[in-house]
DNA sequence: AGCACGCCGACT
DNA sequence: GTCGGCGTGCTC
């Protein structure tokens, strides 16, 4: 439009970071087609030739008029990805940001804070090229599919898709003129010309309410249909819905069958309002004043705007939710943006439906399990401003939010919220440092916050709001702790009260819970006896029983010790590192009690499609007397009629070879304890443990996590633990078993003698905890620093040493990972 | 991360 | 005599 009063002229030359682990930009002409259109600029996601392979690159700026000396050529940016440019500055600082903290590329964080291009892009157009048209004239191909294809491409100058090209050509299907196309291609008769992804791709739908279904048929729905009945209630709040907002289980099947009934119709949205007549509800229930006590400080921060830390300390059932809806009417009423993070959004249906109860269609959903295009489509959406709010799983922390004003970070203390991956980013801590750049409020919320913000708050670096009671002063459940080293031949599955503690709910048709925490492996030696646990000396985590050499490790310093015949603790011989899984205790419960319908939630059980929902429904129903499962069962669900808890073993979470095995366990049993007695009455739990004198099992009963927290800050400081200390984990990993031992060593012993006094601490070489899993051989060296400053130091230096003299066999993987959460 | 170039061992 | 191992360096 204004192209040639643009005071800044699309570069020639521009800066691009590769989707790669490479810590610098290359250089690249923007070729004249895209100049015109003044493409090729910062921000656009562009393809690249880059090594004699084609990547994806990102435009982070322009570069100097004339290339550097010693580039052999530089070549054309091959193509614009997008319809337009897609990284914004607040995303360059933040992707900058997070790059230098987690020692990762810039491209490779580019590509994980973008949503991928998939499907989404527009299918290439095919075009008759010159060649192709002197070929057509000479006759080079007589008859056949070809002869077709050129003739009508001929004919459509401006070129064609291979669907339009189908369609022009009656009888062929398009996967016969895809490859007939392809080989036109490679004669030169035809060109091929792929175009950016489009904004939006179809037009939005609107589901919409066209008469409501009479009381009786309502009743019907709700027992036999309960998702179409999910919907309707939805459509009876808000008449008018968008497709794209509704949760994607309810845009299928249940949406089809209410049309099908004449109750509800789609049509396309007219206009840019698209129905959005429907407006933020206010809040329904009258606030708790502990309520009223926390939103004061956050309604501040919104109003005075800038950047402002809070970690929200809520027990379960508290209403974290409805104080993270409050703020975000705030917001919206500023005309800001919202960011929440959930930690997994399939596990938290509930908190999903309040904030499309209250916001309708002002909710864009980013969740892991969506298409490509789908999120490509919602996350447009958000970074368009036209939906102010986005929920979603940690790389939503990247939506470009317009004005952003509110982060929220639920349940702050999960550790899915570290990706285990490259860039190994904490989506918690991302939170607060784009918060910080964004002058935006950030709230972490949880009812167990991690002891690294819960440290942080008690500083004063965060403002701590607490809310210690529950809604309508629902008590708290009753925690009973069962000392297994006094249960004699129980199998170590049910103890003899819990198992009269499930005979009793089961007379009384009340529902009951047993979790277990399979993620456990029994590689620590325990005694079933007395209970005693081998401890490192030297870290204060739990020995790594390893199998192989029988001998016990430690997975953080590589301490090492015979694996004892008999317990140091009371000389008992009754040492068990056998392991127990959910399938067991099923079977164990389904013997003693026949009568009774038993459930099973765990990895095995969800991994279909809809599983997990169904699970949870069936539980709802009431046709499922004990739900037995693992970390899933534990999380955001609120079934009243569930009033007893049994965990079959603390120890399993607590044996963990971790320094934050107390913490985890302390933050499980708080949360499973939770599920008990949401409803009425009172909740019962039974803990089963070989440690009953565990602080972490004593705070556990009496739910007391601030003290919890000051004996367990106490150990950390001791032993310079977080948060009085930094961590990082350089991973090394091979399929050869010499190499990687070899080098992790060499390493090692090199990372001791560069690093000057003061800057941080070289813990291992370590093994994995499993040696040798799926044929590679993993093993660990841990860098403790006082700071994060010291510690990226530190960083720095090694990574002087790897991509230099000390660089990894071809064989061997080596990454680091900064702050991590999972030691193994 | 891939891929090419380049230098040392066991095979047709 | 070659094929092929993987160390090393580079990718605009």
């Amino acid at each position: 439009m204004s192209s040639f009063l643009a005071t800044d002229a699309p570069p020639l030359y521009v800066q691009v970071a590769v989707s790669l682990p490479l810590y610098q930009t290359f250089t690249y002409r923007v070729p004249e087609h895209l100049r015109e259109k003044g493409r090729g600029v910062r921000g656009d996601r562009v393809l690249v030739s880059f090594g004699g392979r084609r990547l994806t690159g990102y435009v982070v700026g322009p570069a100097p008029a004339t290339p550097g000396k010693g580039v052999p050529e530089v070549k054309d940016l091959l193509e614009v990805l997008d319809e337009a440019p897609v990284v914004t500055e607040e995303i360059f600082r933040l992707t900058r940001w997070l790059a230098d903290y987690y020692c990762a590329g810039w491209g490779e964080v580019l590509r994980t804070a973008l949503p991928a291009l998939g499907r989404g892009r527009r299918a290439p157009l095919w075009k008759l090229s010159e060649a192709g048209e002197e070929a057509l004239a000479a006759g080079a191909v007589r008859k056949g599919l070809r002869r077709g294809i050129l003739e009508i491409l001929s004919e459509h100058r401006e070129g064609l898709t291979a669907g339009q090209t189908a369609r022009q050509l009656d009888g062929h299907p398009e996967s016969s003129i895809r490859p007939a196309l392809r080989h036109l291609a490679r004669q030169g008769w035809v060109e091929v010309r792929n175009l950016p992804a489009r904004w939006r791709t179809r037009p939005t739908l609107l589901a919409e309410l066209v008469q409501p279904p009479e009381e009786l048929e309502e009743e019907k729905l709700k027992r036999r249909a309960p998702r179409q009945w999910e919907l309707l209630r939805l459509l009876l709040k808000t008449p008018s819905l968008r497709l794209d907002a509704l949760p994607a289980g309810l845009r299928g099947g249940p949406l089809r069958a209410l049309t099908a009934k004449g109750w509800v119709r789609v049509q396309e949205a007219t206009g840019a309002g698209d129905g959005s007549k429907d407006r933020a509800k206010p809040s329904p229930l009258r606030p708790t004043p502990h309520q009223t006590q926390a939103f004061g400080p956050i309604a501040e921060s919104l109003r005075q705007g800038g950047f402002q830390a809070f970690l929200l300390h809520g027990v379960t059932a508290s209403g974290k939710t409805e104080l993270y809806l409050r703020a975000i009417e705030q917001v919206l009423a500023d005309g800001k943006g919202v960011i929440v993070l959930v930690p997994e959004i399939a596990l938290t249906p509930q908190l999903l439906g309040r904030f499309r109860e209250r916001f309708g269609e002002q909710v864009v959903e980013l969740h892991s399990d969506l298409s490509d295009p789908e999120r490509y489509r919602g996350w447009r959406c958000a970074a368009s401003g036209e939906v102010p709010i986005v929920v979603g799983a940690r790389s939503a922390i990247f939506t470009p939010v317009p004005r952003l004003g509110l982060i929220v970070v639920d349940e702050e203390h999960e550790p899915s919220y570290k990706q285990e991956e490259s860039p190994r980013y904490h989506a918690r801590d991302v939170a607060l440092i784009r918060g910080r750049f964004a002058g935006a409020t950030v709230i972490l919320g949880s009812a167990t916050p991690s002891l690294e913000s819960y440290w942080n708050g008690r500083k004063g670096k965060y403002h701590y709001l607490s809310m210690p009671k529950r809604v309508e002063n629902r008590p708290l459940p009753s925690v009973s702790i069962v000392d297994m080293r006094k249960e004699a031949s129980s199998e170590g599955i049910l103890s003899k009260p819990l198992k009269e503690a499930l005979e009793e709910r089961l007379r009384r048709k009340e529902q009951s819970l047993l979790f277990l925490n399979r993620r456990g492996f029994a590689s620590a030696l325990l005694c079933r006896d007395c209970g005693h646990v081998a401890q490192c000396p030297h870290c204060a985590v739990s020995l790594t029983f390893h199998l192989q050499a029988a001998c016990l490790r430690c997975h953080y310093c590589g301490h090492r010790a015979p694996g004892p015949k008999t317990c140091p603790g009371c000389a008992g011989v009754r040492l068990d590192r056998r392991g127990l899984g959910t399938q067991r205790v099923e079977e164990t419960v389904q013997r003693l009690f026949p009568e009774a319908a038993v459930g099973r939630m765990d990895r095995d059980t969800t991994r279909a499609r809809g599983a997990h929902r169904r699970i949870l429904d069936r539980l709802a129903r009431g046709e499922v007397d004990i739900l037995i499962g693992t970390q899933m069962i534990a999380k955001g669900h609120d079934y009243p009629a569930i009033t007893l808890v049994g965990v079959i073993s603390a120890d399993i979470s607590l044996n963990m070879p971790d320094f934050r095995a107390a913490e985890r366990t302390f933050q499980l049993l708080t949360q499973v304890a939770g599920r008990a007695g949401r409803g009425s009455g009172p909740g019962e739990v039974f803990l089963q443990t070989y440690r009953p004198d565990h602080y972490c099992i004593r705070f556990a009963r009496t739910q007391d996590y601030d003290g919890f927290c000051r004996q367990e800050l106490e150990f950390r400081r001791e032993l310079r633990y977080p948060p009085f200390s930094r961590l990082a984990r350089l991973r090394v990993e091979s399929g050869d078993a010499e190499m990687a031992k070899e080098f992790v060593g060499r390493l090692a012993d090199a990372m001791i003698k560069i690093l000057p006094a003061g800057v941080a601490e070289v813990m291992g070489p370590s093994p994995g905890v499993f040696p040798k899993l799926q044929n590679r051989y993993r093993w660990q060296i841990l860098l403790k620093a006082s700071t994060p400053k010291l510690l990226l130091q530190a960083l720095r230096m090694g990574s002087e040493l790897t991509e230099g003299r000390l660089r990894p066999p071809s064989k061997v993987r080596f990454g680091v990972d900064v702050d991590p959460v999972e030691l193994f």
